[in-house]
DNA sequence: CGTGATCTTTACGTACACGTCAGATTGCGA
DNA sequence: TCGCAATCTGACGTGTACGTAAAGATCACG
C-alpha cells in the first residue's frame, strides 16, 4: 500500500538491522541457541523488536553488545545472573542516550542515571582490577617456576658428559 | 597382625597430617563434598592415601595443593578436566622430586621428565599471559569509560546553575 | 566405654548454560 | 509462485560441578 516508514528506515547509512541470526552467531563463533538463551535471560534487553514469530535481525551494534557481554563472561567468570546486574550501567547508558535525544529531559534526572551508571562501572572496574593483580601474581610464579626449570635442565646437560659448553642440541624453548 | 608403622609416623617434624576434610573446607572457605569431589575426578593424586572407610588426613602441604588447584580454576575459568591435563605440570615435578630421592635414576630419564614439566608450565604461562592481556585492555577501556562519565557528569554541575549549557554532545558515552 | 560430633560411602537431586529434536513458519532466490 | 534453507517456538536432554539426604562407621573426649 504505501511506505509508511518513519522515514528513518532504510536511509543513507548502513544502520542494516539485516544481519540474521545464524550470521550474528558465525561472527562470534557461538550458536544461535545462545543468542536465544541471552535474550531469553534478558541479558540482550528485547534487542530485536520484532512480531513475534519473524526472524531476529540485528544491527551491527546489537551485535557488539553480544560480543561485549561474552567478553565480560569469559574474562570476569561471572554468571549470566551476575553479569545482568554488572550490565545494568550499559542500560543506564542507553537510558541516557534516549532521553538525549529528547531534550525536555530534567537535567537533574539526566544526572542520577550517570551517577547510577558511573557506579556500575566502578563495580566493574573493582572486579577486573581485582582479577587482574591476581593474575598478574600467578604469571610472576610461573615465570620463577619456569626459571627452576630451566636451571635444573642445564645443570643436568651440563653435567652429562663432561663440562665443556653444550653444543649441540639446543632445546629451543 | 602387629603395629608395623615403618618408623616415619610422628616424627619429629611437624609434618602432620592431622587435618580433617572439615578443617580443610573451612581453610579454603570450601564444603568437604568439593574436596572429595576433586579427589574422586582425580586431582589431587591420591592425596590422602588411607585405608578404605577410614577419615582423610590432610598435610599442610596437601591443603596448599588443594588451594592451589582453587585458584587455577577461579583464575584461568577452565574445566576441572583441563585443569586436570595442566596440573600434571605438577605431577611431573613430584614424579622429578621423588626419583630425586633415589639416586640410581637415569639422568636421561630425568631429564626428560623436567622438559615435560617445562612443556607443561609454559602452557599454563600462555594462557595466564594470554587473560592478563585481555584483562588489561578491558581495565584501560573501562578507565577510559569512567573518565567519560565523570567528565558528563561534572558538565551537567557546572550548567546546573552556571551561565550557559556547555558544548553538547562531546563523546558518547 | 559410651556418646556426640565428624566423617564414610552411596545415591539421587539441582542449577546453570546451553544442545538437540520436532513441527510449523518465514523469507529469499530462481 | 514455488522451493528450500534458515529461523521460530516449545520442550526435553546433557555435562559440569557440586548439594543433599540416608545409614552407618570413626574419632576425640570425658
Amino acid at each position: 500500500m504505501s511506505p509508511s516508514e518513519p522515514s528513518s528506515r532504510d536511509a543513507s547509512a548502513a544502520a542494516s538491522r539485516s544481519l540474521r541470526i545464524g550470521d550474528v552467531a558465525r561472527a562470534l563463533a557461538t550458536t544461535p541457541r545462545t543468542i536465544r538463551y541471552y535474550e531469553e535471560v534478558g541479558l540482550l534487553g528485547e534487542a530485536p523488536a520484532r512480531p513475534s514469530g519473524r526472524h531476529r535481525l540485528y544491527t551491527e551494534a546489537e551485535v557488539e553488545r553480544i560480543r561485549e557481554v561474552m567478553r565480560l563472561k569469559e574474562l570476569l567468570g561471572v554468571s549470566l545472573e551476575e553479569l545482568k546486574t554488572l550490565l545494568s550501567a550499559e542500560e543506564a547508558r542507553a537510558e541516557v542516550r534516549a532521553q538525549l535525544r529528547r531534550e525536555d529531559v530534567d537535567p537533574e534526572r539526566r544526572r542520577e542515571l550517570l551517577i547510577q551508571a558511573l557506579g556500575h562501572i566502578e563495580r566493574q572496574l573493582e572486579l577486573v582490577r581485582h582479577r587482574a593483580a591476581e593474575l598478574s601474581k600467578l604469571e610472576h610464579e610461573l615465570n620463577e617456576t619456569r626459571k627452576r626449570a630451566r636451571r635444573k635442565i642445564r645443570g643436568l646437560d651440563a653435567a652429562r658428559e663432561g663440562s665443556f659448553p653444550p653444543s649441540e642440541e639446543m632445546t629451543p624453548l
